[in-house]
DNA sequence: CTCTAATCATTAGAGTTCAAATTATTATAG
DNA sequence: CTATAATAATTTGAACTCTAATGATTAGAG
């Protein structure tokens, strides 16, 4: 029986891993109030300091669009706030409330409990070997366009709101 | 400058990929009326002939609910009917129409034409070390559960239509 | 200085996705 | 046989995601 590895498969993989972070996603949200996604960005924020729209979408790998409708879910929520820059109007900021910040530290690791135990148990070697072989494919599937190395504006944000 | 490699980086890596899936998917639809699961739908229809949407929801690992909603789109679209079964009328088969039959062979490939080409440029050991590790990512992100073997009731099926 | 082009964010519109609740049907236990 | 449990599909409700169009602002050319 020969094996033939088609690109089929990549795609078939890619289903299974998608739908168990989306799962994951869901169970998330019931603990602690937040998605995935809302808690990446939440982190990014809380990383970046007062980051516009479009470094965000950078930095989570997201469309501008998409940032868009996670901020207004969490600034509804109350985890955070815009600031519309007063030196490019066309900029907004997203900046964490308190609450942000508060809520920051209890947010469970995004990927599952077991997922994360077991990726840790891994060697060095072959965690490299996963996400390099993930890099590989994001890669070869052109996502490089999108890999452009996050345009940060701290500076200008940290001055502004001083 | 250590490197470790942690689960975060699994987790960006995958946004990477999976947008660029999102992006490909719209491309798609774009030039042949098919998004991604739309044609993965129709394809596993077209490989497994009249199936039931449980057996489909395993075949392209999303849910039921979701089978059901592209279905719609499908049916919609002409491409494919729903046959509900005699012998249990809670199940309903999907079934490929001529139009489906005939749009098939004209989907284009899934992923990106750049990916298809490096892909089945690489060794068949490179293709294998992909496809393995992101079949290593899924069990460990407990996607097992969903993992179960195709549930195929062609069997079934066939007879009826006969 | 003004018009046009570029940039930033948002909105509009559509598709994907899930869990949970519902509906319909079948199977099983008493 | 009937009541309960299990199964299959759908509906409901909410989030995520994208592109394309729009609105607002800034930058650059003439």
């Amino acid at each position: 029986m020969a094996e033939a590895y088609k690109s089929q498969d990549v795609l078939i993989a890619l289903r299974k891993i998608i739908r168990a972070t989306d799962i994951q996603s869901k169970r998330i949200a019931k603990i602690c109030g937040l998605t995935i996604p809302q808690a990446m960005v939440l982190r990014s924020i809380g990383d970046l300091g007062d980051v516009t729209v479009k470094s965000l979408s950078y930095n989570v790998s997201l469309s501008q669009a998409t940032v868009t409708t996670i901020l207004n879910r969490l600034e509804h929520s109350g985890f955070t706030t815009r600031v519309r820059s007063t030196l490019d109007k066309r900029k907004v900021y997203a900046r964490l409330t308190d609450k942000g910040l508060f809520t920051l530290d209890s947010i469970p690791p995004l990927l599952h409990e077991r997922f994360e135990e077991r990726f840790s148990a891994l060697s060095e070697a072959q965690r490299f070997q996963i996400v390099g072989t993930l890099q590989q494919l994001s890669q070869m599937m052109d996502a490089e366009s999108i890999d452009a190395s996050p345009l940060l504006d701290l500076a200008d944000a940290t001055q502004e709101s001083a």
